[in-house]
DNA sequence: TGTTAGCACTCGACCTCTTTGAGTGCTAAA
DNA sequence: TTTAGCACTCAAAGAGGTCGAGTGCTAACA
């Protein structure tokens, strides 16, 4: 792979991706002066396709980066000023942070909206996953002489609650003592640490020294049971889907139809956003048959998680065409990306 | 309008809705007998189409139905035989509510997936309005000594928490006395009838004899008003928007981008939803250009209310291509609204 | 007067054929 | 090694032709 291929991969991908149509070596050799004849160029060309960097749709027609060339252009090729940010675009963004709601449900949905309007593509996002948020604050209050509200506080803002339904003989002093205990021993630890065991051995020494009923520990088992499941939580954002229809790649129905049945069910788009930070330090590029699931293969997908106490908590990405602004796509998520990062951690300061 | 042109309309309309593709007149002597030749149906088909009830999509086609003659079929030409649902999906709907979610916001979810499932196509439902739902209990817990806990149940079993920042001269006992009060005054009001009025009147009670904090008040007011505005709620669901592309009417990207960038602006989904159970009484059918928005001429849309304690709190319906087997899905409609007031009824029960 | 048969006519769908032009690959010369 | 020149390929777009479903009209019939 000489220099000279390089300079020709390049200015393919960069023309293609601006024009959407296979680029011809006459094309190059006027747009981007090399210095070289059309001729050297479709050399240079028929070698690059031979090495699978590039394809041609048909005999007669230009070539098109193959999946290998964009990953080789975003691996090795992409320049860092083609990351730069318009003045506009950073304008548009810091605007936004800066006016931006308070509330952490409101703050995901709009930066995936945000995300997803500046990119013309599908913005997804995975909240953070609830298990990992820390129990600040945790209250009993009766409502009545067999029912009990139990408020849990989270360190990201959020109040959950459950009402439980308690035996008639629990008093008062009962209450306020269990409400200590249970204080004691779980404030400060994330859902996730609230487990079995954990609410086991709490069982043991409830019964032993406070000797309150065994029904109690069910409750309290069920009041977290649906954080571990957290299954509304964990449904990843998606905004924008309707930008895809505005590309040339998806201009026919049943190819939309595929990739957006694809799109419902949530497992794969989550899995797709809950690996990438795990594998791999900061934003990770899918291009093409790298997105495993069927139907979205013309695809690309540029993901990266953002962090709270610089803790990878979860993770936002964008999903478009194979044919997209890599540098520009890769630069927007990536601010946005540690927008939030910032919004979270302050707001989790305040919250303290 | 004489008895041989219902007959005609009629078996024109179920061959179309059923094929899809213009019917002639030849067709409709085959399969329907009418007892005449197709000359005669001819001549019929053109006084229909001078009337406005059909229409020809280029001259050398069979006649399609016009929005006008779809009105005229669904008011006066469907008969009451043709709304029956099958066995199947009686057992399916009946199936399905038995066993559904308890909770409110997943059976909503969930009924209106049932219908967009059932019916092929897009299933839309508006909640019953928040402020619609009556004040059950009431708290105030202290969380330490500047922040208060507001925690309202509402009779549909929701559970409503804000956090409100407080002066810190409030004790205990004057916030026992604050909480007494305003239990008494909201207590069994609905969230609408707690309007600015109430509150400010309570504003003066509140001053004048326990001699609490305007701040207090603001709060309150604070409180309430998230639930005046009701953004998050008031939203519609919509389910099953990937349905609509199956259809033939939507193989053209552009009408499909078209479409669903209405439906993506809430409002308008809203509108059409809410408007319909003020106007008339029960289900409302609106065919093509009926839908005033621009962009949705191609579609019809089946709308129903449904009801707590006989109040309508709102609505459920379905939108399809133009081209739909009209009593099929009204009779859908119909059915899992009502089952929809059902489970509403006996969960109301329960909560109280 | 209403109904029917017959027939000419229309027009989209589909097929084939041709033209056009962008782009290549190859070869021979610089 | 690079370049100019040229023959070749092939999709896209347009032109022409056939087919068939369906109509409208007219004249005959009950």
């Amino acid at each position: 792979m000489d220099e000279r291929k390089k300079q020709i991969l390049h200015a393919l991908i960069r023309d293609y991706v601006d024009v959407g149509e296979p680029v011809g070596s006459r094309t190059i050799a006027k747009k981007y002066d090399l210095g070289v004849s059309p001729a050297t160029i479709r050399n240079e060309m028929s070698d690059l396709e031979e090495m699978g960097f590039i394809r041609q749709p048909h005999a007669s027609a230009g070539r098109i980066p193959s999946d290998k060339g964009y990953r080789y252009y975003v691996d090795h090729l992409m320049e860092p000023e083609e990351k730069l940010l318009s003045e506009a675009e950073q304008q548009k963004v810091s605007d936004f942070f800066n006016n931006c709601a308070a509330e952490m449900e409101q703050l995901f949905q709009q930066s995936c909206r945000l995300l997803s309007s500046m990119t013309n593509y599908t913005a997804m996002m995975i909240k953070p996953r609830l298990s990992d948020s820390v129990l600040e604050r945790f209250k009993l209050v009766r409502l009545n002489h067999n029912q009990l509200l139990a408020i849990m506080i989270t360190n990201d803002g959020k109040i959950h609650n459950k009402i439980l339904h308690v035996a008639a003989g629990l008093t008062d002093g009962k209450l306020a003592e269990l409400e200590a205990v249970l204080q004691q021993r779980l404030l400060g630890l994330s859902l996730a640490k609230v487990t079995d065991s954990v609410v086991s051995e709490l069982a043991r020494h409830l019964l032993e020294q406070q000797n309150l009923l065994r029904q109690t520990l069910d409750l309290l088992q069920e009041l977290l049971f649906d954080y571990k499941n957290e299954e509304h939580n964990s449904k990843p954002l998606i905004q924008g889907m309707l930008n895809l229809l505005k590309q040339p790649e998806f201009h026919n129905v049943d190819t939309v139809r595929e990739l957006f049945s694809v799109l419902e069910t949530d497992d794969v788009v989550k899995e797709l956003l809950a690996v990438a930070p795990d594998k791999q330090r900061g934003t990770v590029v899918y291009i093409g048959d790298e997105l495993s699931p069927q139907g979205m293969s013309a695809c690309s997908m540029v993901t990266t998680p953002y962090y709270v106490n610089g803790e990878k908590v979860g993770s936002i990405g964008v999903l478009g065409p194979t044919r997209m602004p890599y540098p520009k796509v890769i630069a927007l998520v990536e601010q946005i990306s540690s927008e939030v990062t910032n919004k979270m951690g302050g707001q989790a300061e305040n919250a303290k």
